[in-house]
DNA sequence: GCCAACGTTGGC
DNA sequence: GCCAACGTTGGC
């Protein structure tokens, strides 16, 4: 079992839109890079826990937890010539980009700010706060998990 | 294969 | 809104 860090923009879809979906289920479309895709494609698995972060807002951080609910399948959001997300090179019978459906676990008690993240030496090698880092989904030790959870 | 130009991400 | 840090594109 993995953790993982996935980023999203409250404005567009945060952890509260998660947790308003039926189910509280939400395919995780969009993806548009080849790291990340292939996180989600080949590691990221059923059960395993995401932490819920909001980007590109007030107080960047992370707001909750979700959950692996279903693993890699081809982005169907690719094949739309009327979606954002458009991308032209991806067919069907050949899909270029995938994705996963993540599942609300619960929203943290607070923020816990990136801010806040880089002030913590236990944390000065996690992903998300390194140098220029602009990847929407990274993975997160266990020992890194723990930490941050118990600055909740 | 190199690399400049361009587009995007995302903190601030 | 600014801009640093990247990733991608395309001419050569």
């Amino acid at each position: 079992m993995q953790y993982w860090l996935m980023k999203s923009e409250p404005d567009a879809f945060g952890i509260d839109d998660l947790a308003g979906r039926p189910g509280q289920t939400e395919h995780w479309d969009g993806v548009r890079n080849y790291q990340a895709r292939n996180m989600m494609r080949d590691e990221m698995k059923i059960g395993d826990l995401v932490f819920f972060y909001h980007s590109n807002c007030e107080l960047p951080g992370i707001v909750g937890i979700a959950e692996v609910a279903r693993e890699s399948y081809p982005d169907f959001t690719a094949f739309n010539p009327d979606d954002k997300h458009f991308d032209p090179k991806s067919h069907p019978d050949k899909p270029t980009w995938y994705m996963v459906d993540v599942k609300f676990v619960r929203k943290l008690q607070r923020t816990i700010s990136l801010r806040e993240l880089k002030q913590h030496a236990e944390l000065a090698d996690l992903a998300l706060v390194r140098r220029g880092n602009r990847l929407s989904i990274m993975p997160v030790s266990p020992a890194h998990w723990e930490f941050i959870l118990g600055l909740e």
